[in-house]
DNA sequence: GCCAACGTTGGC
DNA sequence: GCCAACGTTGGC
């Protein structure tokens, strides 16, 4: 089983949404680097759920991937932002995964608390300039991550 | 294949 | 709103 990392706008698709609606289909990834390693999860692994572009960016929640190999529907839909006129339907460009919504952490980890705690060696996203918006997570990496979200006291 | 211009991401 | 970083595009 492996972690990820999994950015989202909280104003677009947020943890609340996840949590609310048990699955989801992580669609709008238009990254090939991204994409490469939507392809490479597998039934079983767990994702971080990560905000960003709001106050303040962290993590907020875990999520565990349910299906994988999923076309994603919006690529092939003129009217989404994430429409890709050049992808064809007998073989689509933009492939994911669905992820089951796993818990929710309040106040969860924040960008400045991940800086402190953890080296951009530890987490992609903490790299300058970094924006992928799905990275994998090195499991020993992980598991401080999850002791830390589940206690949220040093 | 190079590279400048441009668009997007995302923290601050 | 600003700006740094990075990906993509397109001319050559």
């Amino acid at each position: 089983m492996a972690f990820w990392l999994l950015k989202s706008e909280p104003d677009v698709y947020g943890i609340a949404d996840l949590e609310r609606e048990g699955e989801t289909l992580w669609d709008g990834v238009r990254n090939y680097q991204a994409r490469n390693f939507l392809r490479q999860m597998a039934v079983g692994d767990r994702a971080f759920f990560y905000h960003s572009n709001t106050k303040p960016p962290g993590i907020v929640g875990l999520m565990t991937v349910s299906a994988t190999e999923q076309v994603d529907p919006s690529q092939f839909d003129p009217d989404s932002d994430y429409y890709d006129p050049r992808s064809q339907a007998d073989n689509p460009t933009w492939i994911t995964v669905k992820l089951i919504f796993g818990d929710r952490f309040q106040p969860g980890l924040t960008l400045a608390e991940l800086r402190a705690e953890f080296t951009t060696e530890d987490l992609l996203i903490l790299r300058p300039g970094n924006r992928l918006s799905v990275t994998p997570v090195e499991e020993d990496v992980a598991e401080r991550l999850l002791q830390r979200l589940r206690s949220p006291a040093i």
